[in-house]
DNA sequence: AGCACGCCGACT
DNA sequence: GTCGGCGTGCTC
């Protein structure tokens, strides 16, 4: 009787596969094996091995193991079958996510061998001419260690002017030296920060890995020190063999942030985020997976790396709808590291000024200890926020008289001002003010944001892009303007207000050259004057000392959305925008412009405390059924025609008929058509998530034995981040 | 997801 | 008469 072994692949099959394992080959779960699949070869990860043949078909073998260890460890292997099941994902693709991409590919998990140079004693005389040769000589002679071939290009020699040396004798290739993690210098291990009396009674607070599972939430308000509690808890409780995880938005992964970790943990930090090239990931996911004890920085798909001696995890900005992935394997980074933490009996910490819901709920339930830190590091106080009901006031540039007076105060004190602009709901759009049109985008049903820069009409929800014209393109009238808020025209405006201050513009735009969000800090921290304006990147972790004023130009686009989550994030965003003001050792002024100052939601807002907010919105959710009370899931389809979509939808209602769950829809999304694919989805709201995962593994099995009409693709969403 | 098999339109 | 379009079905 041949031994059996189950064995996913990184397809979307809800299905696994199973292979004789060949005489006197040894296979455990996790480890990868090279088989033969219809008539392609394939990856795959062993799931099982012993397991039953099935009754009438005829098995191939396994062609090899491509390790002879696996490259998921037990731990990895039983999280991500978790999470399988959680977020209704085929088995295999979430397996292979745990995989940097070249082991994805079938390559070998061993790091491509580095060419090592180093100068020779002697060799042929150079040409008095070969200056660079000579400059790369003297260059490889100071590094007594030599350098990878890598470095050489990087540091601007080329490959010719190696190989002209190699030519001469006068270097030579090496094998390597042996990386081997040299002890740190002992005054980099004695380095502490400094902690205020308020942020040592909250790392106090904290659990220690010593106790096993358990899960912090700690709320700390803007401005109150949390990274240097997570450095202190590192240093504390942290041992010298263990790993760590921080998990950080990916928008928060900056090289100060990094920089900091270094000062005092060094080369134990290693980072991982999508600007990785492949041998990078390659190179950390080896040392995470052999086990070095790392502290790794990470975004959302750091948590799904194969540690092996994990002992903390820290969930910085837990709020962050960034965790939640948009597609594919839908997981929350956040959820599947309280999950993580728990599989590995090892403290988690979720951090935030302003905590999801979910989190302030599981703390009011009992399941997270709840940690405050309300009181901001140094002599920094809270900010002061107001309202400034902008009905039946003259906008310029979507700022009203009272604001942009409040800046011109702000400047002359010789103090910094930032203008945040909300763009949900907020983008500039190309308008005819005779006919009325506003360009859409021939893909989706959207309209194009007009971006001046390049005098270019752009869709953001799919690549489209097309140039400005002068005129409308229905009627040729030449009213043809621009109308809505954007930064570039509220930056225009400031220009022409503020002649003799620096403007300075933060969005996506103006920070996609590399080094140009450096040369904005550093502008900004010289402390002159000068306005800043943007969006959303203005508000997430900047310290900003000499900001004293904040003007929100439209709080309002969250007010009455369709979606539940808005008013959660707009609270979010307009207290973590707040808390840009008055980080230094001067108060901040909040000036928010609405045209409902007597929204319930806004008055709270004003009185400051997120907490009490928190409650209020988790009443309203309490109230109309929403998360955290009931789980929900959402089916979504996508088609050729709207038709197609709804009709699936359609088929699928009726299997989630069940006692404790509610079915909502199917309705079109509320961008029915993306890229030319035309959404609709059926949202399930169920009273308990048991029931829910269990008829969602149901459906799904039924859904893939029907034939469904060709060209529609369904998928699940479970714990989804909008509703729309 | 790939990839092959299969059945209908414009070409050497 | 064939090349090739992408619809449908299968992969242990």
């Amino acid at each position: 009787m041949p031994l059996i072994a189950r064995i996913a692949l990184n397809r979307p099959l809800r299905r696994l596969f199973d292979y004789i394992v060949p005489e006197g080959v040894q296979l455990v779960a996790g480890q990868r094996v090279r088989i033969p699949f219809g008539r392609q070869q394939a990856t795959g990860l062993i799931v099982q091995t012993g397991v039953e043949p099935p009754p009438g078909v005829s098995l191939k073998p396994v062609f090899a193991a491509m390790e002879d260890w696996p490259a998921l460890p037990d731990e990895t292997v039983n999280l991500l079958t978790w999470a399988s099941d959680y977020y209704q994902h085929p088995l295999g693709e979430c397996l292979f996510t745990a995989l940097p991409p070249a082991l994805r590919r079938g390559r070998k998990a061993e790091e491509k061998s580095v060419e090592w140079w180093v100068a020779c004693d002697h060799g042929e005389p150079l040409p008095a001419n070969a200056h660079r040769q000579k400059e790369l000589l003297e260059w490889l002679r100071q590094r007594h260690q030599g350098a990878a071939g890598s470095d050489i290009i990087k540091a601007g020699f080329t490959r010719a002017q190696l190989r002209a040396l190699s030519d001469k004798q006068l270097v030579k290739a090496i094998s390597p030296p042996v990386p081997g993690s040299k002890p740190e210098a002992p005054e980099l291990l004695a380095r502490r920060p400094t902690l205020s009396a308020a942020q040592a009674a909250a790392a106090e607070e904290l659990a220690s890995p010593r106790e096993g599972f358990s899960a912090s939430l700690l709320y700390g308000i803007t401005g109150s020190g949390k990274t240097e509690i997570y450095l202190h808890y590192l240093k504390q409780q942290l041992g010298h063999d263990d790993q760590a995880l921080v998990l950080v938005p990916e928008i928060n992964l900056t090289p100060q942030t990094v920089a900091r970790f270094r000062h005092y943990f060094g080369t134990r930090i290693v980072v991982w985020h999508s600007a990785l090239n492949d041998s990078e990931r390659l190179t950390t996911w080896l040392k995470i997976r052999e086990g070095e004890p790392v502290i790794l920085i990470g975004t959302r798909s750091a948590v799904l790396l194969p540690f092996t001696g994990l002992r903390t995890i820290i969930v910085d900005e837990e709020h962050d709808s960034s965790y939640k992935q948009g597609e594919g394997f839908r997981y929350s980074g956040r959820d599947v590291a309280v999950y993580r933490a728990h599989l590995n009996r090892c403290p988690v910490i979720l951090g935030s000024a302003t905590p999801s819901l979910e989190s302030v709920y599981n703390a009011e339930q009992g399941k997270y200890r709840l940690v405050k830190l309300e009181e901001r590091a140094g002599n920094a106080t809270p900010p002061i926020i107001s309202l400034l009901d902008i009905r039946s006031r003259p906008l310029e540039g979507g700022l009203s008289r009272p604001a942009l007076n409040a800046i011109e105060q702000t400047l002359a004190k010789g103090e910094q001002a930032l203008v945040f602009v909300n763009r949900r709901g907020f983008a500039p759009v190309m308008m005819c003010f005779d006919c009325g049109y506003m360009v859409e985008c021939p893909r989706c049903d959207t309209r194009l944001t007009y971006h001046r820069r390049d005098r270019a009409m752009r869709c953001h929800h799919c690549d489209y892009q097309t140039a400005a014209t002068d005129h409308c393109p229905k009627c040729q009238s030449e009213a043809f303007k621009p109308v809505g808020q954007g930064t570039e025209r509220t930056e225009d405006i400031l220009a022409t207000a503020f002649p003799d201050t620096p403007v300075v513009r933060v969005d996506r735009d103006s920070t996609q050259r590399k080094g140009s969000i450096q040369s904005i800090l550093n502008q900004v921290n010289s402390g002159k004057p000068c306005v800043l304006v943007g969006t959303q990147m203005l508000a997430k972790g900047h310290d900003f000392p000499n900001v004293t004023l904040v003007v929100v130009v439209n709080a309002d686009g969250g007010l009455f959305s369709v979606d539940f989550r808005a008013p959660e994030q707009l609270i979010q965003t307009l207290l973590q925008v707040s808390g840009r003001a008055g980080r230094g050792t001067k108060p901040g002024k909040v000036l928010v412009q609405t045209c409902h100052s007597d929204h319930p939601l806004l008055k709270t807002l004003c009185e400051g405390h997120y907490l009490d907010i928190a409650e209020q919105l988790l009443s309203e959710r309490e109230e109309s059924q929403f998360p955290p009370f009931r789980a929900m899931a959402i089916f979504r389809a996508e088609a050729d025609t709207m038709e197609k979509s709804l009709q699936v939808l359609d088929a699928i209602k009726p299997l989630t008929n069940a006692p404790g769950i509610e079915t909502w829809g199917p309705l079109p999304a509320m961008i029915a058509r993306r890229a030319d694919k035309h959404r609709a989805q059926l949202i399930l709201n169920a009273r308990n998530r048991k029931r829910l995962n269990t008829l969602l593994t149901g459906v799904c099995q039924e859904l893939d034995q029907r034939k469904l009409p060709a060209g529609v693709k369904w998928m699940i969403d479970v714990d989804p981040q909008e509703t729309g």
